[in-house]
DNA sequence: AAAGTTGTAATGATTTATATTTCAACTTTC
DNA sequence: GAAAGTTGAAATATAAATCATTACAACTTT
């Protein structure tokens, strides 16, 4: 199992549009070139990260702005946005548990709270990590080659 | 993305195997039943569970048995053994970043330590928690039915 | 020897992820 | 206002992953 690749594509994309929004249109077709990832998909990613209210994109003018400062999007906003897990949690249960089975009609809620906590584990160090902090250490590496 | 239910399911097996263990034979056929799982699904598990030493199964003779005691099982145990996520990480990088561009030559490497540690804290979640407290919680509820 | 079980390989069905094609709607520039 | 470039979005294709199923050899117990 691994997660989409949509998640650091779009966290790529947010650094890019912070590097280069200054001096550039920041465009799907760029993106593009910059992930390595076809422009379509990018542009599926864009329209989520805009949904969330994270980037600025229109039709017909090009180029994509953030609509937040970095430090306030963290890596659990990207997460969220580009849909990494759905409704129905991190964990897949089996489907058919045998309810005349005692374990089988009741390993679903005891579990249930306990796999909750993990993934929420997860997101809180999701939440512990800015796009700030991503981009710095981009730009830093960036100017010392 | 989802977790494979082959970890949900693991843990149904070895509850099974604890509760029902003593009365009966537990193989693979009745895993099958309770769980709702393909019967070669469940032994595929079971083998992944006795390479992980979690455990015992032979061929013939039929009915699987734990190899520890279930305080020294925790859901990370069972997590690696089936194997949920491999080498690769819980998170997928987009292929093929263009190493033209500064960015998309370095963001692998700045994402990949805080990635491996948000994988780390789900882990470290799940090592927490115990296969004795499950099937004691399990035991608990089946009693009171 | 018979019956039941595990181990495992091979195949199939379903779902999901990503890429690709296509084109209408929009913006900017000439 | 026409041309060029861009986004938005639907439809389709390809590839990979997941789970189920079939089949059968190896093994154990009776």
């Amino acid at each position: 199992m691994q997660m989409t690749s949509k998640f650091t594509t779009a966290v790529h994309i947010l650094t890019c549009i912070d590097v280069f929004g200054e001096q550039m249109r920041v465009t799907s077709e760029f993106l593009s070139g910059s992930t390595g990832v076809n422009a379509v998909i990018i542009r599926n990613v864009l329209a989520q990260l805009r949904s969330a209210g994270i980037v600025i994109t229109r039709q017909g003018s090009g180029g994509a702005r953030l609509s937040k400062a970095l430090n306030d999007i963290t890596l659990y906003d990207v997460y969220k946005a580009v849909e990494c897990v759905d409704d129905e949690g991190l964990f897949h249960f089996h489907e058919n548990p045998n309810a005349r089975c005692p374990v089988g009609r009741n390993i679903h809620k005891v579990m249930d709270g306990r796999l909750s906590a993990v993934q929420e584990a997860m997101e809180n160090e999701l939440k512990s990590i800015t796009l700030a902090e991503i981009v710095e250490d981009t730009k830093n590496i960036i100017s010392k080659e």
